[in-house]
DNA sequence: CTGGGGACGGGGCCC
DNA sequence: CGGGCCCCGTCCCCA
């Protein structure tokens, strides 16, 4: 039985909580059909496709496959327009991203069989005035740089592998097989085993104090410290932990004004 | 309210 | 390319 706060309150996580809920509905559902699949083994064909095709730009409106129906969403940077953007913001502006006129272009009937021939390049970037014969061509000058985005959300990669990564934290491959909690990496999956076992292997050097995460163990040897990691501007307060600081800072800020 | 502990998330790095 | 691990961090609970 999962203790209260493993379900947390912010929405993207809660959908992941909501996992361990004796009633998973809708997205939760089909989060959880996926809990079993592992998506190292995608199929072969979803990775070809999504290098195939990614430059091509899937999820545009510039794209004939614009309802992408595989695992993976891949798609390109905008090489001029966009540099740090997200799908999302992408998607915001599609006019923006192709240009109304480049969509038209892309229609063989706008462009007439006579004016085909007679402009051989007639896919121009808007950014650079440089003409391209094929809309292909045009859309691999504007996407130099391939990224792969997450279906589940707005995050995208530079690498399918770091993609696959991501992932996981959405289809929770690893169950423990004392509890049915599911995880996204099985050193993860490790660490929850401890709270059933009570396996503490990292030891406090300046007390007896064990723990079972390292990360805890950190947190627990600032409190020996006199000097925390974690230091106002304001005043000569430190703290253990960054959430403290802030939370200081906070208050600390008002006392300023 | 504050500080500490428990449990866990996720990107990056190394092998 | 994938697994293991590290590190930094969050969230929540509790004394």
């Amino acid at each position: 039985m999962p203790r209260s706060f493993l379900v947390k309150k912010k929405p993207e996580k809660s959908v992941k909580n909501a996992l361990y809920e004796s009633k998973p509905k809708g997205r939760q559902l089909d989060l959880e059909g996926e809990t079993m699949s592992d998506f190292s083994v995608l199929p072969k064909s979803v990775h070809e496709s999504a290098r195939l095709e990614s430059w091509i730009g899937f999820g545009t409106p510039y794209s004939p496959y614009f309802q992408y129906p595989a695992e993976v969403t891949s798609y390109v940077h905008q090489g001029h327009v966009q540099t740090t953007g997200t799908p999302s913001k992408r998607d915001e502006k599609p006019a923006d991203f192709i240009g109304t006129e480049g969509m038209e272009n892309d229609k063989e009937s706008v462009i007439s069989p006579g004016n085909a021939r007679a402009l051989k390049k007639p896919h121009k970037c808007h950014e650079c005035e440089r003409s391209f014969a094929t809309v292909a061509a045009l859309r691999k000058h504007q996407h130099p740089r391939k990224e792969f985005a997450c279906k589940y959300c707005e995050k995208t990669y530079v690498s399918l592998g770091a993609l696959k990564m991501h992932i996981r934290t959405h289809t929770l491959p690893c169950k423990c097989t004392i509890c049915g909690k599911a995880f996204s990496r099985p050193w993860l999956l490790q660490g929850h085993i401890r709270t059933h076992t009570g396996e503490k292997p990292y030891k406090c050097t300046n007390c007896q104090r064990a723990f079972a995460d390292r990360s805890n163990l950190r947190a627990h040897l600032q409190t020996h410290t006199a000097v925390k990691k974690y230091c106002c501007n304001q005043c000569s307060r430190s703290f253990s932990r960054m959430s403290l600081l802030l939370k200081h800072q906070y208050s600390c800020g008002d006392e300023m004004k």
